[in-house]
DNA sequence: GTGAAAGCGCTAACAT
DNA sequence: ATGTTAGCGCTTTCAC
């Protein structure tokens, strides 16, 4: 080590390099003008063996770069896992895992090059990286499915929580007769939402009855709300009065909702306010605005990357976060 | 070494595990037996200390996470490079350099992290990684501009050849009269692709002096096509017969131009034909669909791979590649 | 507070 | 064809 040249050991100098305590203030100062001089950056391959940990966690996507590129989804949450990142000594290595053969990411994790990863993906249909748990700290991102990841770590959107939270919005503006148009109920995103919309009508001692269901794409949201009309009317309530508020579980089947709704001369909100879930980029700009839930992408990889960093020092983080949303009010309710 | 105790000494695993040659069958075959059964993997920094490789190559993207994102020039370089590595042993290393500080990306780099660095940006006015061409092998992307990068690799699309292809293919319709609506004279892709048109019409004996300068955006392209129709009136040629072709630097401007030439109540092709340069997003949808050079991305970062894995193999490719482009003909020709 | 010595897990001559 | 011997460049007990 050239930097020995300063007047000390390699031993002191490492000491220095990494901050430690105990090392006599003149011999620091020595030390770091040889390193300026001498350009010195100490090899991370050295270092990595000697000491067991590399500073480096990866960042797996288990999408083609195409998808990655192209999916909102993805941007903010890498946003949010090097913002959080960027305030630790930890380097981000974005891994598309897809892209190459799955044997190759799985000997990268394995082989030491990093210390932890973070997984994140809309299917959780993929095993591949299941059984690294044991081995490599790693946390999930998303939407978990699986329940074989009981024993594992998770950072995800609080769903029910957040269709509580919209359809208690619906109630706060005074809406008594609030239905549902609930997802594919399959996935966790579809039967929390739902979950979410009966916490809040029971708890403010309203009926939760009306409920149909769609597949989270725009025509099933129209033809739910089809669905609900012709139920409400068939109560011989008169038009619009058998209901005036809707939970829709995404902003798609929303979208499809409020068009059913103006065909059939109902205005939104005056006669039924509407709130959808996801404020995905649609959301502002249909007719009317549409009030709903914000997905907090960029939060949710910040604290993925905080919940690995806290288990990387020793910590024991809970193995689920759940991320609060929050609503985004616009003109549909 | 565990595997050793499959019957042979660590220096024989270590030439079974890299594929060496002169290992006998049967000593080959108990090792691969005991890599199997111990589920041994390589632990990749020893063996990067050991053999001063890392097998990982960083790609280099000096924009800020939403950029790298949002702008659908990254995407497909992303995948060209993915693409080309998967072929190798080479494991590729996205590196988002300003969303963490710069110093942490140079460390990286400089830390023995990484056998080689691609860089890709739109803007090279970022001179943070001239210097670490001297210690890391790295080959530039996009679209270069700094004259002290004579000495560094590059891979660059043809933008003078592409210029000229698209002139020739106007001359191969029948048009004679063919002017330029030329881009920003301080960037490469403004210079080169005026050369390119002058390069065709001097090679089919043409005069090329209907030449107007814009700003790649589309009102500079509307307003030079006014000028360029100005100039042919004013020849007293009858409308349109002045012009009957227009090579214009990229696809933006093309579509001012169209405007300005539709709004003359001339047509395109009829009266003018169009050739743009860029085939962005917008070029197959624009009426008419225009006739274009593809910007071939995927390949530009593929052959930036290959540039660099051919170095890193002690070959020495040539400093300048260029890729050469092809044209997509679609209406406006 | 600091140096000496012992590896981290592997590869690469050099022998055999 | 295979084993032996040295390190790669650093961190880390362990003495001093």
């Amino acid at each position: 080590m050239v930097a020995a040249a300063a007047g000390v050991s390699r031993a002191t100098v490492s000491r220095v390099v990494n901050g430690s305590t105990s090392v006599a203030p003149e011999a620091a100062a020595a030390v770091h003008a040889a390193v300026e001089a001498l350009n010195y950056v100490p090899n991370r391959m050295a270092r990595s063996l000697a000491s067991r940990r590399t500073d480096v966690i990866a960042l797996i996507v288990p999408e083609s770069t195409s998808t990655v590129f192209a999916d909102p989804f993805f941007a903010p949450v890498v946003r949010g896992v090097a913002r959080a990142l960027s305030d630790t000594d930890y380097t981000l290595n974005l891994l598309i895992a897809s892209e190459s053969r799955p044997e190759k990411t799985r000997r990268y994790l394995l082989g030491g090059n990093v210390d932890g990863a973070l997984v994140v993906s809309h299917h959780a249909s993929d095993h591949s990286y299941l059984g690294l748990g044991d081995t490599l700290p790693i946390v999930f991102g998303g939407r978990p499915v699986n329940p074989e990841l009981a024993d594992a770590w998770f950072v995800d959107v609080d769903n029910r929580a957040s269709a509580r939270l919209a359809t208690e919005h619906l109630l706060a503006r005074g809406r008594t007769r609030i239905a549902t148009i609930a997802g594919r109920q399959d996935m966790p995103a579809g039967i929390d939402r739902l979950e979410g919309w009966r916490d809040a009508l029971g708890a403010a001692g309203a009926p939760a009855d009306r409920v149909e269901f769609g597949d989270f794409t725009q025509a099933s949201g129209a033809a739910a709300m089809e669905r609900l009309l012709a139920a409400t009317e068939s109560t011989g309530a008169a038009t619009g009065t058998g209901l005036d508020g809707v939970f829709v579980a995404n902003d798609q089947m929303a979208a499809g909702a409020i068009r059913t709704l103006l065909s059939h001369g109902l205005s939104v909100p005056g006669d039924v306010a509407v709130v959808g879930y996801d404020d995905d980029t649609f959301a502002a700009t249909i007719t009317p605005p549409l009030t709903t839930v914000h997905q907090p992408s960029a939060e949710l990889g910040a604290q993925m990357a905080q919940v690995l960093v806290r288990r990387l020092a020793g910590d024991t983080p809970p193995h689920r976060t759940l991320i609060p949303t929050h609503l985004v009010e616009r003109d549909s309710s």
